[in-house]
DNA sequence: TAGTGGTCTAGACCACGCC
DNA sequence: GCGTGGTCTAGACCACTAC
């Protein structure tokens, strides 16, 4: 009907991993087990820890198990890269100048440009950051999309620098769990041009944000334009401690 | 048996597919007919279908068809690499070129560029990625640039289709414990032109890693360029959940 | 050896797109 | 209506890990 029993499933495990009912280093109950407590079957269960794993919650280990992960701590090289944290502390760092907010369906192009439902309700908001206290050209073009149900965050723009993310989780009973990122480059769009003070067809960075709660719900979506000479995206990948008992052959 | 099905059948069709037997824009067979020519049961042929549509090969519409896309021409991004695995695997699943191999003393530009040591010695191997069996252009370009004394690499590079950082761990007492990464967007310079098949002005995203080893060493910096149209990066954040007991237990 | 996740099968029903 | 991909089930065997 609506939703998919094993996105259901991957919430449902993503809240109790959150509510520590699972917590970091511990075991998840096996596949056979989870699928008979939520009777469902266990190809169910696969495909809903197909997505914690995705996401990095979770290490599976043929013959041993599934272990809660701790953030950072992953597999080989992690998928996870940074924190939100060090994200949030961007925002914080620059301002926002809104320059739309809008109540829009989202068409075929856009809901695949961006990973949603077609014919979905989102707010978008429209903005530019800059540095604060010069006259330099804004770093970058955000469109934020958020939930219908969310819309109240306009209300907050005008006043604070916070990043939407930020204000939502204030506002709702909301944490952001994860976030998929993609970047690509691309070059700048002639509409980008005068909100940037950009060239058209110069190099630009775009990052695509999906913020999920840790219910699993994906609540926001951001699409930014960084024109290349005002940004580079740094990070640093550590390599992983294994989770597991055993010691590390040599 | 080494390589499951689903695999191998992923394989096979995204050789039809390189090879034109089913060009971009065509439709590949329906889901129970690959299942039948292949010999194998439908979930099989989802799961291999899964790996091509998750590399941007193709898109899946529901009462629709399994559509073949043009590279570049993607709903969303194209090529995308989230975790180490899928990097090895990409390793496995593309041929490296070399192009030259050669040492050098980095210059201020260069030391600059790669953050090395002015007049350190390098040896730097000037190679493309390709997806074999295919007329494709190349997927990167890539510097890499190791210490001296880890020089016999050098000997590995014809036979085998492993990152170079998994050579060096394989040959020598190095263990990689960290990457710092840098994204940044540029346009294709003129020299990158031939060996890519680009547009000299097109968008492409330049990877900058520095490979560091347990005893802090800098041992090998590679920069990449990948023309946008076949190649995204992606990747997942987590949020820092508390830390309930000690940080970082052994 | 017992239990785990990884793979695979042969069915089934559904929502959706196209004719 | 019909065929498509999306979801789901109830089995099965295997490779691997822990004990």
């Amino acid at each position: 009907m609506s939703e998919p029993r094993y996105q259901l499933l991957a919430r449902e495990l993503s809240a109790a991993i959150a509510g520590d009912r699972y917590p970091a280093g511990s075991m998840l109950p096996s596949e056979v087990d989870l699928a008979s407590r939520f009777g469902v079957s266990r190809a169910t269960v696969r495909a809903a820890l197909d997505i914690l794993e995705h996401r990095g919650l979770v290490q599976r280990r043929r013959g041993a198990g599934t272990t809660v992960l701790k953030p950072g701590d992953h597999p080989g090289f992690g998928q996870t890269i940074g924190t939100i944290e060090e994200l949030i502390q961007y925002a914080r760092d620059t301002r926002r100048i809104v320059h739309s907010v809008k109540t829009i369906i989202a068409d075929i192009e856009l809901a695949d440009r961006l990973g949603i439902a077609p014919g979905s309700r989102w707010l978008r908001i429209r903005a530019t950051r800059s540095v604060p206290g010069t006259r330099e050209r804004p770093i970058c073009l955000t469109d934020t999309y958020v939930l219908p149900e969310l819309a109240d965050v306009r209300q907050r723009l005008a006043n604070e620098t916070l990043a939407v993310c930020d204000m939502i989780e204030r506002d709702h009973e909301i944490v952001t769990e994860s976030i998929d990122q993609q970047l690509q480059a691309v070059l700048v769009p002639r509409e980008a041009v005068s909100l940037l003070e950009a060239e058209a067809g110069g190099p630009a960075l775009r990052i695509l944000r999906r913020y999920y709660a840790t219910d699993g719900r994906l609540f926001e979506v951001t699409d930014s334009l960084h024109p290349a000479d005002r940004f580079a995206y740094r990070m640093s990948v550590t390599r992983a401690r294994r989770l597991d008992h055993g010691e590390t052959d040599s």
